[in-house]
DNA sequence: ATAGAGTCTGAAGCAGCTACAGGGTCAAGA
DNA sequence: TCTTGACCCTGTAGCTGCTTCAGACTCTAT
């Protein structure tokens, strides 16, 4: 299949797809006589699993890793588990950060309704010590 | 103050500080005789709100606004307000995409406690068809 | 023959810094 | 006075994960 056809069946811009070969994260396929790159089913599912690896937040280092394991069947799967826990363990860092960050701003935006920026309560927060502008 | 001193009073790296003032953030400083950058109060003032603001997650390019607006004292700070607001509910879609994903991991991670990766279903379920490789 | 859709390469751009390399400056101690 | 070491300078390249270009080629249909 064509470029084209594995970007519509895996939803993935063609850009992305030589992206992902070019640094070597999905292998290069054949080329046809026009030079037109020849993807097989191999390719439609190893793009399938980085597209759902990457839609889960993995990093594109963490998502090589995980091909990597996934083509050693003989090995224990511990180090995947483990992958997967360290994501969550991520996301749940960034979740909470983010949650903090919803708490300030939630205490920020009392709003000012109308009045001029000169007495404006976000700005004054944002800018400790505005008041002593003028003596400087 | 020299940039290690501002460095050191807003917890700001000499780089960034630099960056900053490349990108029109905050504006240049003049110079000693020994073409050191020599920084005054209004910088310390400028660079913590920039700080403060980046904290918050506000864009670069919003810091900016924030900052013209604070430079019209006269005018009505509904705008203030609105960029607020936009950041408020920006951070709630992270939240949310966040604890989507979140739910998704959680369900993959159910662990396969020393089995083979051949048997692997975190992999299962990130590469699927797995089960017809051999066939291809 | 030609139009239009698809594809090719290589390079540059985005955010928001961070990290060099290869120099110059300055204050304190021997 | 000299030297050491901390600091500062510029300019450029690197990071992540793509995206967007420019300019050329290929393929299919009419």
């Amino acid at each position: 299949m064509t470029i084209g056809v594995l970007s519509r069946a895996t939803a993935t811009k063609v850009e992305t797809i030589r992206f992902y070969e070019r640094i070597g994260l999905l292998p290069a396929p054949a080329r046809t006589g026009g030079n037109y790159r020849s993807y097989d089913e191999n390719h439609l599912r190893q793009l399938g699993f980085i597209r759902r690896a990457r839609e889960l937040g993995f990093k594109i280092e963490t998502v090589r890793a995980l091909l990597s394991l996934a083509d050693q069947p003989q090995r224990c799967c511990d180090d995947v588990d483990q992958l997967v826990i360290d994501q969550i363990t991520e996301i749940d860092r960034k979740i909470e950060a983010l949650q903090r960050l919803r708490t300030e701003l939630d205490q920020l935006a009392i709003g000012c309704r109308g009045g001029p920026i000169a007495d404006c309560r976000i700005l004054d927060a944002l800018q400790p010590h505005r008041s002593d502008r003028n003596t400087i």
